[in-house]
DNA sequence: AAAAAGTACTAAAACGGTTTAGTTTTTTTA
DNA sequence: TAAAAAAACTAAACCGTTTTAGTACTTTTT
């Protein structure tokens, strides 16, 4: 591709072995007894030819790429990009690279996804995944390769895995709606809702409703599908509306959806809090922008990707250790898009 | 690290070479004239062992790595996460990975980067530059590695350049705002503000405002610290409107400058468009759910990336091509922060 | 003066693939 | 029936590092 210099080159030009520049070039020539006037020359030609090692050739001999893996399931939701950039910091420190691939929630993409970096020999990898099937995971488990997963879980195999508490999270939000009054609540989730922090956010509005005396007819879940939430959202959030016992509550499962969620109330000329009360999963920037701003659960992202990284790189400096859970507690935080009925 | 099988392995059990193994794999067996039924045996054990190829040997071998770089300042600002979706949609249809990494507009970390890019033997990469020095692109053009420059360019080199017309638009936008009726307009730029995408901005405005008989003594220009946005924003904010001659319109020179001034004008209780007009460079979802909504500058950002990897890959393909440099236009989105005086 | 120790280096293997240039055996052709 | 062609495979080089196990020479020790 380019005018390369190599190791090979720098050893002939100098007459000497390549031996001889590996070990000076990696501050080993004192060690290994060459001499100073030697080590100059080599340096001095290194800066000279522009020397710059080829990590990859570097890579196969140690077994080693010093990179990273992020999967999640699209780096365009700030959710996922702020996890990225903590992950970044916290890994670049550590002088490792991280790379990052979208899923857009299809299991296929994902599976080929941590195939591709497992192939890359990629260190280690971290994902939030939309599969379901646990192949993949088994897979790398058999294999003794470091992974961890963030975000969604999978029960059914012990892995590490960091993420917070959904359920009682969704749950305490809920219950501060019921407590502020309001009885027409509704949840719109997102599909795939197989996934663990969806599923538990959805039991969470369950177990809130149905422990306040509200008995599933009451209940009113809507599904989203993830590729087309601006649409949907709308025909569902009129149809709450319009609906015989008009929804005066809605509980946004992600940000992704709340972000529809608060476009579709503008197009329809619904106001918050008055027309409809409004809880969000996820806090984002445009939260504390908004009028009303909104009421959200926060997530402690900078400590979740801390722990993640910790626990990777713990692991790929000596495997075959136990695996990890970690479980953070995220926070309501109350602002204006719920008034006391 | 982890328990791997190769192709040598596979030779082994098979009692064959490994260049059979390979070329079979590769689905070249046929072309090589390797019978069906060793075909067979051969896919069939690679699947009972899982085989999987190690890519770092074969990038060495091939000097081909399939990876694609993208540096930029933070990941974690929607302008750049988006791109860096795009991107990576439009590489991974061609079997191209993206790694991606954050500078915190720190020009040696860039530099730095970029460095462990080339050593990793990306085939490319995509860059949105905080250096004003030109060393590390005039070195990578001397080797003649493949890159594109992205929305920041770099005058005095001719580089791949893909990007919009910040002056034109930001001039553009101004003069609405004069149109408008405003004539204390202030312009909020964010450090470092000699990238090229700021400074023709910045020189953007003051054409706008000499054009329409605003001279320099007229124009206020304030300059926000990259790492200290939210304060620095905040008792700015407070300055203009103090002056004497109070600011009555402001002009955000990027998205994250302008969500810096939503929460300001929040929290100072200033009340948009009343109070004063504003007009942000960039568009991101935020600036559709505010009450009033924003009137910002939206850049086509999918195009911005389609052709940027269009040319690096081309580049990748076969060096040595002339440097493109692509201008495109980018739109005024009016919406309600800015009312007619 | 022979053995031991120290100094300054190097040859070659290894990592796991791909590719070039064969080789061997069988079948076809003249 | 010998030469040519086809079929089915392989040895070894190569990519650019790192590392192991040396070598050759000089100096010190006993």
């Amino acid at each position: 591709m380019s005018s390369t210099v190599t190791l090979g080159d720098l050893a002939l030009t100098l007459g000497v072995s390549k031996t001889l520049i590996s070990l000076v070039l990696n501050n080993k020539g004192t060690t290994y007894g060459i001499s100073q006037a030697t080590q100059k020359k080599v340096f001095k030609l290194a800066k000279k030819l522009n020397y710059q090692p080829n990590l990859v050739a570097r890579g196969l001999r140690e077994g080693k790429t010093n990179t990273v893996g992020l999967v999640v399931s699209d780096i365009a939701n700030p959710f996922y990009s702020k996890m990225a950039r903590h992950i970044e910091d916290f890994l670049s420190a550590k002088d490792y690279h991280l790379v990052i691939c979208s899923t857009d929630e299809e299991p296929e993409r994902e599976h080929k996804i941590i195939k591709l970096m497992r192939e890359k020999q990629f260190d280690g990898i971290i994902v939030s995944t939309s599969q379901r099937k646990t192949g993949d995971f088994k897979q790398l488990m058999r294999e003794k390769y470091p992974f961890v997963l963030i975000d969604r879980k999978i029960k059914s195999i012990k892995t590490n895995f960091i993420g917070i508490n959904n359920f009682q999270a969704t749950y305490q939000a809920v219950k501060y709606l019921i407590g502020e009054g309001y009885s027409q609540i509704a949840a719109m989730a997102v599909s795939p809702v197989y996934v663990s922090s969806i599923k538990e956010r959805i039991k969470g509005y369950r177990h809130a409703m149905a422990d306040s005396g509200f008995d599933l007819t009451q209940q009113r879940l809507v599904e989203i599908p993830f590729d087309k939430v601006k649409t949907a959202v709308k025909t569902e959030i009129q149809k709450l509306i319009q609906s015989p016992h008009p929804v005066n509550a809605l509980f946004a499962i992600n940000n992704n959806i709340a972000v529809a969620c608060l476009e579709a109330f503008r197009e329809l000329q619904i106001a918050l809090p008055k027309d409809i009360a409004f809880i969000a999963f996820d806090d984002i920037d445009a939260f504390r922008l908004t009028t009303p701003t909104v009421t959200a659960i926060d997530q402690p992202l900078e400590e979740i990707c801390q722990h993640a990284v910790d626990i990777l790189l713990n692991e790929i400096a000596r495997p075959r250790r136990a695996k990890k859970e970690i479980i953070l507690s995220p926070s309501l935080i109350i602002r204006q898009s719920v008034k006391k009925l």
